[in-house]
DNA sequence: GCAAATTTGTTCGTATGTATT
DNA sequence: CAATACATACGAACAAATTTG
């Protein structure tokens, strides 16, 4: 007397996934089917299936079936890099193979006042005046990542008018507000986190409705030559087809690997 | 008519708790209250409940009733340090007040062949001969992570002995290995991936057995004075209490924030 | 383009088991 | 031991999405 029936069920549908049959991309036996097999109700066999769909094993499909998930090559995005450097650089598999490269939208620029999160990573007062500049990131097509940006808004004061355009700056915002403000940017610091998909991000990278796969949240907070925080920046990444790389000290070029 | 009456549910209870009220940690009305309060089946409030369990919104205790998940102030680990440095290093609230520090188990050793991931982190063939040494780490009680370190069973015949040994390396083992084989350890990588965490993982963490709570998963590689890959160690952090932070350049000490 | 068949999604009702107080 | 509350399981019906004829 262990398991309950379900967990039993859905844990025999593991192994045969598992042991490759079915494999990757296949359709599982219908709700019916599995109920006769298994002797037990259809809601009994939709119970495991939950347990397998939590686990990300299986994948249903409203009018097809249920089908095993196939496993995605992730984008690479490494973290590290030259504290005085744009952005964060980006390697995978078919973008080194067709150099194909990173792609992303105009950006949303808003004014408004910082709030806790973005008030205290920037260490300014909760109700200061910041500039966000939202943008949306794909690769190849494919929703990569949502970026936000938070900029004091006493840097536009100084000089730095491009920040409220809604235009891409090129060739990119920390060359700009060094020549604008001389801020340079002599180092970041990221912070990241895992929690699951709000519903604009979960309609963006298109996840499953259940808030089954969650994101990374990594924060990136930008210090000049002073020890001063001027800039926040967001980023938002699907964790189920990202993977971040950080590295320290003389390490070789990125390859693809686990 | 839109969403299905559960989501419906789900969601108002979901403005609820956000709103604050309920507060964390506090009790919702039972399942038969809501049934009658939303004037659906016990069912159908089930299955809003799930919804909101999913989404790490509130837990439920058998006999007792369902509760608001409370917010976990999180371990605080960072990847980025001195390159022949010897551990990740750890910030958090409790551990800077009362300045307690993580604590582990003496290693499980074991001798392995590399399979897939191993070998192909290490560049080396499958099937070669590898040592494991798994710790589970806590910090003032709590389990933080496991880690499972893997170096060449090649190091063990240059002389490092020790790596066999059920016990702990002091000072460390990058130090040990550079005063008996030679190998300097110049940088490292770190590959960052978040999935489900595996039975072992789920009893370890005390997380719910239901899959929800995924797992950070940090590959680090270390590179000798050759760019040769001389060890592999994997960490799991559970990602409801953990958080990961790299920086770059000159950035001040680390303190808690977002 | 439409209708039928197939398959999963939602909702109800009911009964019994298990954990906690 | 009894009461309470969630967990599991069954059966049934209809809705919605998709494919097929």
């Amino acid at each position: 007397m262990a398991d309950p029936m379900y967990r039993q069920i859905a844990e025999d549908l593991q192994r045969r996934i598992e042991s490759g049959e079915p494999a990757p991309g296949a359709q599982l036996p219908t709700e019916l089917e599995l109920r006769e097999r298994y002797d037990a109700s259809r809601n009994t066999v939709r119970d495991a299936i939950k347990w397998l769909i939590t686990r990300g094993l299986v994948e249903t499909r409203p009018g097809q079936g249920t089908f095993v998930t196939e496993r995605i090559t992730p984008f690479v995005s490494t973290l590290t890099g030259p504290p005085e450097g744009k952005e964060t650089y980006v390697y995978l598999a078919e973008v080194v193979a067709s150099s194909r490269t990173p792609d992303m939208s105009d950006p949303r620029v808003e004014m408004q006042r910082a709030t806790g999160n973005v008030a205290s990573a920037l260490h300014i007062p909760e109700g200061t005046s910041v500039v966000s500049r939202h943008q949306q990131r794909f690769i190849d097509g494919t929703p990569w990542s949502l970026q936000t940006s938070f900029y004091p808004m006493a840097l536009v004061e100084q000089g730095a008018t491009k920040l409220i355009q809604a235009t891409s700056i090129e060739p990119g915002t920390v060359d700009y507000l060094a020549e604008k403000c001389g801020i340079k940017q002599v180092g970041y610091r990221d912070s990241i986190a895992v929690r699951p998909p709000n519903e604009v991000e979960a309609a963006f990278f298109k996840l499953p409705a259940d808030g089954r796969v969650s994101v990374f949240e990594v924060y990136r907070v930008g210090f000049d030559q002073d020890g001063a925080r001027f800039r926040l920046t967001v980023t938002v990444y699907p964790a189920d087809r990202n993977r971040l790389v950080a590295w320290v000290g003389d390490v070789p070029a990125v390859e693809l690997e686990d």
